[in-house]
RNA sequence: GGAGAGAUGGCUGAGUCCGGUUUAAGGCGCUCGACUCGAAAUCGAGAAAGGUCGAAAGAUCUUCGGGGGUUCGAAUCCCUCUCUCUCCGCCA
């Protein structure tokens, strides 16, 4: 979230950076309801300090009579301070419902517009994948080699849900490894995390738990849900801690399931892999000081494109613009990779690198002490390294051949021992 | 799942039985100063985080795992939740 103080000082600008990103808040309520907060707090804090002197008097040698006195005279303080308690909690309620909805500000060259089509392309890899027969999307190209079943998923658990199976699942490990083996290189400390999540740390990273938008799985009868991102869980890992500044920046590698409800998303362009439940991802987050957020937003999108380009996947580089950047985002890079199946062929999201500046920092309480001993809070961003279902979308469909096998990317021959994947052969 | 013991500042650790003299002792580590050519040792001093008001100086409040309660007053009493440790059971 943003800075109270910041709100009011800079109202104007905050409400303008609302509309860019085309999000409904209302600003003006949460300055009213902070200035009413100030007050609330000032007052209530006079009462208390009467309370405290009056227990103090308490300790001395009195008569009876002094005594009863100061004890009438604390017994009306205190149901004076608990009354103006009870109008700041109601206060700080309606104050933090209204404040969690403002978005983080915006990076100035950040392109301004309401939607994707007004995202800039920054950089193309390679052109788009040329065929001398009509290339197959990757749902019919998984199902003939069999590596990946969306009827048995459907039928175990629900539409959207599928098996990986056989030279598939060597697939998903073949990219999980090779984007860890990468990162180690990078750098970045490797963490398997929880797959589920407090409900506080999904609102400390800007995630909505239960809202009416919610992309996000609860348990029932538990403060817990399912994690849409590790993200959640490496940003959670920190949570009211205060980082040395000699420790910054730090760079973490989460590998986890991920899980989306994905409501109301259907249509061709969601066909197959692109849209499911679930799916393996290995997450870049990294903590910077605030000076350095910037180039480390380079590094995360420049470590993104060596994973693609090392794939040798075409892909373009987007930045998104004002509307596309979600809550927490103060400027974001997508990975857009060529999917030859998808309408036919098209770009489709593979990575996403986010700066989020201090908004999930304020939060979830998490600072650092510089050299000058204040402390501040920390700049966290995160980045896909590999979403592995999109990924594999990318790879099957670039790299089919007229027989519908695949060839594997250099790079992950020697994670799978196999060069090719191929139809089996079918028994009679 | 059962039984028991715990959670105190950067770390360690007293205080909790029996509420007020604690301004949360002592130790370690840390910072600064003295001594020293320099260091160690020693001596002296300092140091938590956050909120509110304030231009500032400063004033004041909150925080002893979280939440709630009793009380004029809670680290201390009561309720509740979470987590940690020991033992037992179950288990990949």
């Amino acid at each position: 979230m943003l800075d109270l103080k910041f709100i009011i000082k800079n109202a104007e600008e905050v409400k303008k950076n609302c509309l860019d990103r085309n999000i409904s808040a209302d600003v003006n309520a949460v300055v009213n309801l902070a200035k009413e907060r100030s007050s609330l707090i000032s007052e209530l804090d006079d009462i208390r300090a009467k309370q405290n002197q009056n227990a103090k008097l308490m300790k001395s040698k009195l008569t009876e009579d002094e005594r009863a006195e100061l004890i009438k005279k604390g017994s009306a303080l205190k149901a004076e301070s608990v009354k103006k308690d009870e109008l700041l909690k109601s206060v700080n309620l309606r104050l933090k419902d209204m404040q969690a909805k403002i978005p983080n500000m915006t990076h100035p060259n950040a392109p301004r517009g309401k939607d994707e089509d007004s995202n800039n392309v920054k950089y193309i890899f390679k052109h788009p994948t040329e065929f001398d027969f009509t290339p197959q999307d990757h749902v019919e190209l998984g199902k003939k080699l069999d590596i990946l079943d969306f009827d048995a998923g459907a039928k175990v658990s629900g539409q959207k849900f599928y098996f990986m199976k056989g030279d598939g699942v060597l697939l998903e490990q073949a990219l999980i490894n090779f984007a860890l083996k990468t990162l180690i290189s990078k750098g970045f400390i490797l963490h398997i995390t929880p797959d589920l999540a407090k409900n506080s740390v999904l609102f400390g990273t800007g995630f909505n738990p239960r809202g009416s938008e919610a992309q996000i799985y609860s348990i029932e009868n538990t403060d817990l849900s399912l994690i849409a991102t590790a993200e959640i869980t490496l940003a959670g890992l920190y949570s009211g801690e205060i980082f040395q500044e000699k420790d910054l920046p730090l760079k973490l590698a989460g590998y986890s399931h991920c899980f989306r409800t994905e409501a109301g998303a259907y249509g061709k362009s969601s066909k197959g892999l692109y849209r499911v439940h679930q799916f393996s991802k290995v997450e870049m987050f990294a903590y910077t000081r605030p000076e350095d957020s910037d180039a480390m937003l380079d590094e995360l999108v420049s470590v993104e494109r060596e994973i693609f380009e090392r794939l040798e996947i075409p892909y373009r580089l987007v930045e998104c613009c004002t509307g596309d950047l979600g809550g927490p985002a103060y400027r974001k890079y997508d990975i857009e990779a060529w999917m030859p199946g998808r309408d036919g062929g098209s770009y489709g999201e593979v990575t996403s690198a986010s700066n989020c500046t201090d908004y999930q920092a304020r939060r979830l309480n998490i600072k650092y002490k510089s050299s000058s001993k204040e402390s501040n809070f920390i700049h966290t961003l995160n980045g896909t390294a590999i979403a592995v279902s999109r990924a594999i979308i990318a790879i099957l469909e670039n790299y089919q051949q007229k027989d519908g096998s695949i060839i594997i990317p250099k790079v992950l021959r020697n994670f799978m021992d196999k060069d090719i994947l191929t139809p089996p052969v079918k028994s009679k």
